[in-house]
DNA sequence: CCTTGACTTGGAGCGCACTCCAAGTCGCAG
DNA sequence: CTGCGACTTGGAGTGCGCTCCAAGTCAAGG
């Protein structure tokens, strides 16, 4: 069980065998992922943290890009660390905005939900 | 100053004149805005606040199609207040799952930026 | 040997939310 | 009247991120 079929790896980070896939050939990976003799495509462990972490900056919005960006700096291997904190802490940036503007969206949201509640009726 | 025109409409709302056109002709408004004579679109102050709830609604991430079933149930006028409250009280789950999910993907990520910070260098 | 099922590929297709284009209209300044 | 700029329309195009398809390969079971 070192390593995992494509059906294993989508069942443990969420992903589709599609998504996977994708993930590869555009570049968001390290490297190829390894094959079996039959030319199926076999996950190891790190793979799977590499993708987790993928999936963190995909679901906190990081375009698919920027992630082949951080992927590619990754790669060229030791030396640019420097550069791929500056990416975290652009992408960091961009995600607190948004965040914060969510949230005062919501809370408006939540004032007209609370006049719905108290049955006020507001026009909208 | 009692109506503006598309372009001011626009400025006041951070929504582009096309996107504001869009918006009209996908049903997301709750009547077509008013013309000059030349044709033009003139904006009331009420057209602006319901596009503003319009904003709030797509900047917290619910589809057109759900502000449309929004705008549709307000259109229908008085009566259906408890549909809209159902609809609004989900979409808003909605965005409070997204909200702690991204907060704890983001939290991971400050994690892997504070050990670049300490120069721990992670493997990615 | 045949079937089954999980995989492979290149490339097409899709849904969303805009975004833009071409051609035309309107009102006004010169 | 001419030109200009702001607008109008239907419909096409764009970018993103998948998502799916057709045709093929492989290994194992019967």
């Amino acid at each position: 069980m070192t390593s995992l079929s494509i059906a294993e790896a989508a069942e443990q980070t969420g992903l589709t065998a599609h998504t996977l896939r994708y993930y590869e050939r555009d570049g968001l990976l390290l490297h190829s992922v390894e094959r079996a003799s039959s030319g199926h495509r076999r996950y190891t462990a790190d793979d799977l943290r590499w993708i987790e972490m993928v999936t963190r900056l995909r679901s906190t919005g990081m375009p698919i890009r920027d992630v082949r960006r951080y992927a590619a700096l990754v790669r060229a291997g030791a030396g640019n660390e420097a550069e791929r904190l500056a990416l975290l802490l652009a992408h960091r940036e961009v995600v607190e905005r948004q965040l914060s503007e969510v949230g005062s969206h919501l809370r408006a949201i939540d004032y007209k939900i609370a006049l719905y509640e108290n049955k006020v009726s507001p026009e909208g």
